[in-house]
DNA sequence: CATAATCTGATCAAAAATGAAAATCGAACC
DNA sequence: GGTTCGATTTTCATTTTTGATCAGATTATG
């Protein structure tokens, strides 16, 4: 019913495929960047995707609008309609894929816009010079610390992770010593062993790298180094497409600044994985 | 500098923006089953992806190929001596965190472009009415099917890891059924582990969805849905940030869904976190 | 209300893509 | 070696896409 309705991501990605290419890099840019479409005026938007005047005009007739200058008036009526729909019983009837795109999109780009660079920078010098790494993820972070950790085990030897199945978490932490550094893990619900451990770490004089939301305080009584993600989803779940992200890029700032020694682990890693013959390169 | 030796798949990805619209017909139909660019002859390939004849040559020299024969000829000819391990040596200069944003973004935006919604939707009718859920990953995609499975039992309550440490894969793999649906994890390395229980499971009349890198080959013999991201990163890590968002995705789907049944599982596993006392909202 | 900027819609020419068909190639067979 | 046949490559005409331009309509701005 709601076709006419429809919002911009919706009708770019229902007619992806019948895009030429010209308007497929105006596709991507506004995929990538809807605000523009409302933001940019046509020209401007010629111009950023490196197509001209005429495409982009023909593009927004393409997707079913009468023309650019109407597109636009609908997506702004839109935008301003938009937040509250959203929040009302939209809640739980779900997203479509677009708009979860978008929204992902969003907290990617809003994530590492926010970030300190110098920030980032103190992490990694930190992890890359700490004898002994913690990761440690409770609750729906669990899963952010395992990924963490396995990035980290690739490039250093010594990684652990709190909580770890059947040993007692009070046991394990005790070897904590002030070379470690600890990966604190409190995005969404954040547990009060997370807080407890952040602070027993940081009397031991290690080091603390916290990864959390936006509703989180930070301070260095809290951490050494707080790292904020946006995780913002309209259905149930949380998005953790920019804790990954941010994850990802920390840990290979800490590969780029273990230099060799990382490298040399990783290529031991590949050989024992070729030794096992347990990969199947580009088949399955 | 090895890019003349990349494989068809690479050679495909790494031009798939320049490609016209009747070329990525091909270059879809080449990147979900490589096997065909040797095993098919020209006329084949051509009707196979309703492209006419001679825009199939005109792919094949797109690709850097002399022509279809030439290519075809190394394509056999590199596919015994397949194993050039992934180069991971010139990789690691090292993007900035622009970059690095850059690059997921365009991951997630193109990933969403060339996903299609009745395989999503298939995907999430199969999971909603599983009996059980098996959630497999190896390697690398163990903590992609870590974080899987922490949505999806806030969903449904039957989801079972593989592999799971200290039990064996077989024995708990035995107990699959036909009113079961396996989530594959297959991006990147693909472990001969992950086949076999793939086939397994097809075997066992189970539902497959394989969720994997754009490298890989799909087909009814192989799982019921596949659902293909992009992982492309410039440093030695893989993007894990599109089959994150998307498999977000896809659970919030099943969950919608479910419907009430969802909701309230996910209502009494709050109240067990507050009976608990294990949360702080907004402070820590 | 006047002016400037922007958009529309049309038209044209150049460039690119495409399919049909002709020319060429290459291997199998005599 | 020569021939034949099927597959590949190239050619060529057609269609589609693209960008450029421009006159008139619309909208923003003062």
């Amino acid at each position: 019913m709601a076709s006419t309705l429809e919002n911009l991501s919706h009708r770019i990605l229902s007619s992806y495929d019948l895009l030429s290419r010209s308007e497929r890099k105006l596709a991507d840019l506004l995929l990538e960047d809807p605000d523009r479409a409302v933001l940019n005026n046509a020209i401007e938007l010629s111009s950023a995707s490196g197509v001209s005047n005429a495409t982009t005009a023909r593009f927004f007739k393409r997707l079913g609008y009468p023309s650019f200058r109407a597109a636009q008036k609908l997506l702004r009526d839109r935008s301003a309609a938009q937040p509250v729909a959203t929040t009302a019983h939209e809640q739980h009837s779900g997203a479509t894929l677009a708009e979860h795109l978008e929204n992902d999109v969003q907290n990617l780009v809003r994530s590492i816009e926010a970030v300190r660079t110098d920030d980032l920078n103190d992490a990694a010098k930190s992890l890359a010079r700490a004898e002994k790494i913690w990761v440690v993820g409770f609750g729906e972070n669990y899963p952010l610390a395992h990924f963490a950790r396995a990035l980290l085990i690739r490039i250093k030897p010594d990684i652990r992770m709190i909580p770890i199945g059947g040993f007692s978490v009070a046991e394990e932490f005790s070897s904590i010593s002030s070379t470690d550094t600890v990966i604190a893990l409190g995005v969404g619900r954040r547990s009060r062993s997370l807080r407890v451990l952040m602070r027993a770490a940081l009397s031991a004089n290690a080091e603390v790298i916290y990864i959390t939301d936006q509703i989180a305080r930070s301070g260095a009584d809290i951490a050494t180094v707080t790292i904020r993600c946006r995780t913002n989803a309209p259905g149930i779940y949380q998005s953790f497409a920019a804790p990954i992200s941010l994850i990802t890029f920390l840990c290979s700032m800490v590969a780029r600044r273990l230099g060799e020694s990382a490298l040399g682990r990783m290529e031991s890693i590949e050989e024992l994985h070729l030794t096992w013959d347990d990969d199947l390169p580009g088949e399955i």
